[in-house]
DNA sequence: CCGAGTGTGTAGTGTATACTAAACACTCAC
DNA sequence: GTGAGTGTTTAGTATACACTACACACTCGG
């Protein structure tokens, strides 16, 4: 939904301007996939590809995998397993997570990883 | 993959026992989908429902519509867009998580809750 | 015995997903 | 002016998803 296509032209784009190899039809030929259909994708004309090409993509570009998923409107299939390990259990926290500033789930992310738990 | 159609059978054969309502024609009419579809979801021969029917089928037999979505390998949609808005986020604290025994992130679903943030 | 209800088998359908393949029009270096 | 490279257009495809429609065989009460 956030405009996925325009996100990625631009910043192959941006790539291109210091180096050759970032043209459509070099990034497509690297990431496997017809040049045709990365360039429908960067003008939005074709569906957002799959989480494995993403992927691709990301690593190509140097781009936040999460990020150019959810772009895409799709999540992490390592993130969905884990999810649904204990879906009763994430549903609860990620709901009440939901409405809370950036600043105060970092700060949850922070103590977690320091292992006061 | 944990087996839904195993489990959504046990669970209308309870409340069938106590209830000639919950016939699979029955409960099939009630959530609107053929008998003989919601016959093969039980006995695995159909792949999981979508989401819409899950959430109908959750409603009818009283079950935890994130558990019956989790099994059949799907997670909410809210959810999913909770966590595709800060993808990065939720990335990284559900990963975090991933290996924390229940009573861990209880306690921080409660911190949570409790509003000390 | 028959009609209402039970579960199931077989075949088929519309739509979305995630692409490929081939050709076209253009630029730019040499 | 031609050959290598650029982005794009058009058309088509294989597979999965999420079902429906209809018919069959069985049971069980009245």
């Amino acid at each position: 939904m956030s405009d996925l296509g325009g996100y990625l032209r631009k910043k192959r784009e941006a790539l291109r301007a210091g180096d050759a190899r970032f043209s459509i039809r070099q990034v497509a030929a690297r990431i496997d996939v017809q040049p045709s259909y990365l360039s429908k994708v960067e003008r939005g004309q074709e569906a957002p590809p799959s989480e494995k090409t993403l992927r691709r993509l990301a690593q190509d570009l140097g781009e936040d995998v999460d990020m150019l998923l959810a772009m895409g409107g799709k999540i992490s299939s390592d993130l969905a397993r884990i999810i649904r390990k204990r879906p009763t259990l994430f549903a609860e926290l990620i709901r009440d997570l939901k409405d809370m500033p950036d600043h105060a789930v970092l700060r949850i992310v922070r103590e977690v990883r320091d292992g006061n738990w």
